[in-house]
RNA sequence: CGGAGCGUAGCGCAGUCCGGUUAGCGCGCUUGGUUCGGGACCAAGAGGUCGGAGGUUCAAAUCCUCUCGCUCCGACCA
């Protein structure tokens, strides 16, 4: 007999954490990589998943009163130069188009031919375009607000890239809005900071801290970029999301103006804001355990598979009948709005095999039903936030019943273990030695899990930033915005500072 | 773009240094059987112009030249 593995994913979370992730992401059957370079095939259980975080912020997003549009994939080279420091941030990162045919070359194969006469930029962010469009739509103060959502595909040509994470392709949602006044649009870039961290929080159950990003973090062209930033089980912060403050940048460069009340010409104050199929990557990251990923219930694509036992023919339709009645009952019950999503697997081959698929798959719970539990009209219910030696049985009527409270306990559970692991890794430093010994690994050729989130004083300067970032490859992620005003020493310059920041090394 | 490594069956690999029968192994796949609250076992089978092009040679996965692609480590980043 073949030694049976321990856990499900090999290597563990903590032999080879970089390797784990690509590991969950095959065993989940989440995507994998195609062809073209950087780019991924999202395959049916992640885009899944995607479908579900799409569906949910969609509906915040239409609930604050914004509308979904489309505009082009294409953008002309010259709407990105228009912003001086947008044009900067992104140029070296885009796919441009400059032909639009093929022609037979003399060795036969195809050569670009039909040359533009401007290149087209596949769009790294729609800005530009939006702001040109939002320039014709706006000429009145009764215009504004324009309350913009586009759900797209965009292009960032990164050197490196990690499914999920960074790919040079992905998929995201993009809001952009035009106010009338300063204050209004602050207060919109501020309100889905607030949907961004609602939604990681109660329905991804991944604890995150909402917080101002540093002058060197910032977006090109923003004014202000606030994010949320959320803890990795490797310790690393990961951006799932930001919300900037345009202030009149892109309004001015754009001529995105409108006559107020009193006939003056004014320049509206815009703000954009996205997240994208990176949140996949956080959901892995956060809930994932060695054998495999694990889907809070609030974005299950299946709450509940039903895994038939089957001994012999003889029992074999009783056995599949029993599931489906039981499937058609769950598939009734309404959790968190919906109705159950259940699954009964009826593929052929070894009932050993096909538990741990959902396992893999992280499927939240799992029912082994065979004659046993029919003679005494039971399930055998497994958790996937719970050990394999944690399942039990429970009539069939009352799990029916209780199936919703279940589901709320799992996604509760994901959160509260979530949030104490993050907050068993935030740790105050006040002194440099200190600060540095925490962000050195102790193998420095293959680095253990270390470090965390550091909460620093700082005094503001982008020369502390570079000189951490060049020594311990850590970075500023945020300034939180529930931080107190406290005064302190900067844990590297030593001078004087207001309030703590989070240090942390990043994806 | 720098530094390292790798391209041999669907997947994971051995063989390459030192050229030589019909290119192997594990998993998976197909068929039959034995198992059965479980990630099984036995047997039989299908599947490869060894990333590509050129060269050296009686003979190339193996040596030489050129090329294409991928992975990892840096710089860049949602």
């Amino acid at each position: 007999m073949a030694s049976q593995p321990k856990t499900a994913i090999t290597p563990t979370r903590l032999d080879d954490y970089p390797e784990w992730y690509q590991q969950v992401v095959k065993a989940a059957d989440l995507a994998e990589n195609s062809p073209v370079r950087g780019c991924m095939v999202i395959k049916p259980w992640g885009y899944a998943l995607w479908e579900n975080i799409r569906g949910v912020l969609d509906g915040m997003f239409k609930e604050t009163g914004h509308k979904n549009a489309y505009f082009p994939l294409f953008i002309p080279k010259s709407f990105l130069e228009k912003e001086a420091q947008h044009v900067e941030g992104f140029a070296k990162e885009c796919a441009v188009v400059t032909h639009h045919r093929l022609q037979a070359g003399p060795d036969g194969k195809l050569v670009p031919a039909g040359e533009l006469e401007e290149p087209l930029v596949v769009r790294p962010t729609s800005e530009t375009i939006i702001g040109t469009m939002f320039a014709k739509w706006t000429q009145s103060y009764r215009d504004l607000p324009l309350l913009i959502n586009q759900w797209a595909n965009i292009v960032r040509w990164e050197m490196r890239t990690r499914l999920f994470l960074r790919t040079t392709e992905f998929l995201w949602q993009e809001g952009h809005t035009a106010h009338s006044t300063l204050k209004e649009a602050q207060e919109e870039t501020m309100k889905m900071l607030d949907v961004y961290g609602k939604f990681a929080e109660e329905y991804m159950a991944m604890p995150v801290i909402k917080g101002e990003k540093t002058e060197s973090e910032r977006f090109p062209g923003a004014v202000s970029t606030y994010c949320i930033e959320a803890m990795m089980q490797d310790r690393k912060a990961l951006q799932a999301g930001t919300s900037h403050f345009l202030g009149q940048n892109f309004s001015r460069a754009f001529d995105i103006k409108f006559l107020d009340a009193e006939g003056k010409d004014e320049y509206a104050w815009t703000t954009s804001w996205g997240v994208s199929t990176r949140l996949i990557g956080g959901l892995i990251m956060t809930h994932g355990d060695d054998d495999g990923l694990i889907v809070p219930p609030r974005l299950a694509p299946s709450h509940i598979v039903i895994l038939p036992i089957i001994h012999d023919d003889a029992t074999s339709n009783d056995v599949f009948e029993y599931c489906d009645k039981l499937a058609a009952e769950l598939k009734r019950v309404i959790y968190d709005d919906r109705r159950l999503e259940v699954e009964v697997d009826k593929r052929e081959g070894r009932g050993g095999d096909k538990v741990w698929s959902w396992i893999k798959k992280g499927v939240p719970v799992y029912l082994e039903t065979g004659p046993r539990d029919i003679a005494s009209d039971s399930v055998f219910v497994g958790r996937r936030d719970k050990s394999r030696k944690e399942r039990f049985t429970m009539q069939r009527t009352e799990f029916v019943n209780k199936a919703p409270d279940i589901l709320t306990d799992i996604q509760n559970n994901l959160f509260t273990r979530a949030k104490t692991f993050r907050d068993n890794n935030i740790r105050i430093i006040d002194n440099k030695d200190e600060f540095y010994e925490f962000f050195t690994p102790a193998n420095k050729e293959k680095p253990e899990i270390h470090g965390g989130f550091a909460l620093c004083h700082w005094n503001g300067s982008a020369q502390v930033e570079e000189q951490i970032k060049n020594d311990l490859n850590v970075t500023i992620r945020c300034i939180p915005l529930d931080g107190k005003t406290e005064e302190g020493k900067c844990v590297i310059s030593g001078e004087k500072s207001s309030h703590r920041v989070i240090f942390a090394k990043s994806y």
